[in-house]
DNA sequence: ATGCTACATGAGCATATAGTCATAAAACTA
DNA sequence: TAGTTTTATGACTATATGCTCATGTAGCAT
């Protein structure tokens, strides 16, 4: 019998083999979907810093700053550099480097305008 | 006493302002970090469609589909529009539209490749 | 060796949310 | 009117995950 992977059904053009991508895509963009997690990258997309400045600077906990960079760091998005006792992390995917620049720096200063967020990202998008 | 709202702490550039601007990032990429909802988005990014043919596309439930579209109706990345006894949707955000399209289409065919995804998005950014 | 600092991790809790089933509401059809 | 189709929603379940407490581990200092 055949053991290649099943036909798709009718005429459709392997529509079923986007099932993979689209559940790759969605952990991707769920790596952007946590404050914390945006604080944290928002510390690093510029400078190394260990995870003791990053705790400092985003005030959330320390082992939840190490769960998280655990996280970003399995999923490929931070570089882990280990010196002595320390641990340096930074944003290693220029993608989300420029995420968390452009929303952390252009964005900021717009909050007060209380625009809906739409047009803010609208802007992000706008210039790239 | 004071009643505006807390000064920063220390010299730092009112930096605890910037929580509620996280917060709403977060919430915006979350929409993106769902498999089905980037389903139904691919499915309404160039067309406008009507819930059963989405239900059909995707093959995700009618109420699940509901729901997301909802969800999406709410957040504004999605328009709706009644016409007699069908609802239609289209996706009315172009940042989404974008995504979704280059997400979809591009990436698609090359996922035999089995790239790491990083890279997939690291193309998608490279053509913004 | 003892203690201190820096980071990571197991266990557990609390919450958010994706999904389902049943049902409701609205509009068309016979 | 009765029945069918289309979409939405309340109630519920199951799972994922963000967070914490406690503890472990590694390197440094005294």
């Amino acid at each position: 019998m055949n053991t290649d992977k099943p036909l798709p059904v009718s005429n459709e053009p392997a529509k079923a083999d986007l099932d993979p991508v689209f559940t790759a895509v969605a952990k991707y963009f769920g790596l952007l979907a946590e404050p914390t997690r945006l604080k944290i990258l928002h510390s690093i997309c510029d400078t190394e810093r260990q995870v003791s400045a990053i705790v400092g600077e985003t005030g959330a906990s320390q082992t939840n700053v190490s769960r998280h960079l655990s996280l970003m760091h399995q999923a490929g998005v931070v570089t882990r550099r280990k010196d002595r006792n320390a641990v340096f992390y930074k944003v290693s995917d220029p993608v989300f480097a420029d995420v968390c620049r452009t929303v952390c720096i252009q964005i900021a200063g717009r909050i007060e305008e209380r625009r809906p967020l739409r047009d803010e990202l609208l802007d992000f998008a706008a210039r790239h």
